[in-house]
DNA sequence: ACCAGCTATAGAAGGTGTCTATATGATCAA
DNA sequence: TTGATCATATAGACACCTTCTATAGCTGGT
């Protein structure tokens, strides 16, 4: 198979239609614009360039090939271009899976900074459950999972991100419990309102509770961080959920945190990518910009 | 620009799934391939593989590149058989100009085992007086022309080719004319039967007719040899053709030649090309083929 | 734990692309 | 014609870069 760098030189003489501006498009000298043009005539064993004093010019042969380089220079050079645009964050995508309500309260802020920054990369955002977040990494469908830790699997590279404190909150209709330190015994006396099955913190909680003998049994299971949020304010019972997703609703006191006397252990964000597999520019730049461990 | 080189290595390597592999298929060692991709990947600032124990597979980047390259390694395949192709003489096309008469009796054979060697390659044959060949060669309409001599072109390459030698012949009913010597002033008696005007042929006759003070006025002017031959045979006239294309005529004793007592000039087949235009691989074999001087 | 198979790395050597210098040829103007 | 200009071709030298050998490192399977 001919040297394909021998084409460019071809290409770029045909366009031209001479030697030396082929050589100064190249940065090389004529000579070897010359010398690379006969490489390919004694390839093919056809002339492809009739020499004029002028110049010179494609024979009937040198058409037919060009016809034929002209697409794959296309390509080529199109190549080139795509590759520097997925470099450059002016394209390509980010795939990212969010578990739980990581995607809306966690994620969202930096996707917003990152497509400010680079509008032109699509972004895909998949929520699901852990194991489903890995599943999705595991068959390529995302680049990047957002979820929370531990996570254990061998295949997987783990990037420990800010810890995250789980809380009970209420809204004014509990506001006797303000201030006070209740016992996890005291707490079941009222209607608790937990995160649908499946998820991490709902698992964390209810652990906590059985290892003290107890049974949390919620009056309320929703599938959205923002309608636990709601209730609670609403006065339909005492909310879990993380501390750091309702900042706002604590400073504005339309929500309040109910302390414990036992501490409610804290949990870690862990981005999570395949081992071995190498991120795409914009999932690598998209982690660089998570506040890690 | 990237070396070009560098994308067959990066294809091979991507269709086989191995450096290795792709160093087999390509007859080098495995650490040039490597060296080769990580130079495309240094190139672009982009991992193209994700390199696992058995092998490599491409990244979301490297999947992107290899859509167009692929593409690329197509046409330039394609190239490639092309022009084998056009060397091999198993496509392309033969354009010839052949003027007067020369298309037919003269061309004719040679195109024929011309074209039972090589079936593939088109034929192109185009008919004309000498100067609309010349024409046609300068538009690059024709690639070859077959014309009678001397054309004087500064711009053309003249192969002499065999000679040939015009006559006046005659039918049956001027059979007491055979074995006589006859002078032009007498041949004038008879009816003179030409090829139409702008001919060579015509030209030399004429001419040597007012050398001798003379005027040839036919009393037929017609546009094909084959007419020529059957006017003279039905007793029409006296046609003037060139001998070697009544060859048949003659033997059979359909026709006979009329002596003169002047010489007739020989003239010459002409093979004319373009000077210092290529001739493509099909035209030169061709020309290589016909008997020349 | 070891072997097989893959890729990465380092350093050396050879080949090839590129250079400079010059030749050759065509065109054009005087 | 002659000389000037601009094009490509050729020759030979050099330097870079491809490719090589040898070896290390890693993974997965036996």
């Amino acid at each position: 198979m001919i040297n394909f760098e021998l084409y460019k030189v071809f290409y770029l003489t045909a366009q031209l239609g001479s030697l030396s501006k082929a050589a100064k498009a190249l940065y090389i000298t004529q000579p070897s614009v010359s010398h690379a043009i006969k490489q390919l005539e004694e390839g093919f064993g056809l002339e492809l360039f009739s020499r004029t004093s002028k110049g010179v010019v494609l024979t009937k042969e040198g058409q037919v090939l060009h016809s034929y380089v002209e697409q794959a220079f296309t390509f080529l050079s199109l190549a080139e271009d795509k590759m520097s645009e997925l470099k450059n964050l002016e394209g390509g995508e980010l795939r990212i899976g969010g578990s739980d309500s990581l995607c809306k309260h966690y994620l969202l802020p930096y996707l917003e900074v990152f497509h400010a920054q680079h509008p032109n990369v699509k972004i895909h955002l998949v929520h699901g459950t852990t194991p489903e977040i890995v599943t999705y990494l595991k068959e390529g469908k995302i680049d990047l999972g957002v979820v929370r830790m531990p996570v254990n699997d061998i295949q997987l590279e783990v990037r420990e991100g800010i810890l995250i404190q789980d809380c009970f909150v209420a809204g004014s209709k509990y506001r006797e419990l303000a201030g006070q330190i209740l016992s996890l015994e005291k707490l079941l006396d009222y209607p608790i309102i937990l995160f649908s099955r499946n998820s991490h913190s709902r698992y964390a909680i209810t652990g906590l509770f059985r290892d003290h003998g107890l049974v949390l049994a919620p009056e309320f299971e929703l599938g959205s961080v923002d309608l636990l949020i709601e209730f609670a304010k609403t006065g339909l019972g005492i909310s879990y959920v993380t501390k750091q997703f309702v900042t706002k609703e604590l400073e504005e006191e339309s929500l309040f945190e109910i302390k414990l006397d036992v501490p409610i252990p804290q949990s870690r964000v862990g981005i999570i990518t395949l081992k071995n597999m190498p991120l795409t520019s914009a999932a690598s730049t998209f982690i660089e910009r998570i506040p890690l461990n």
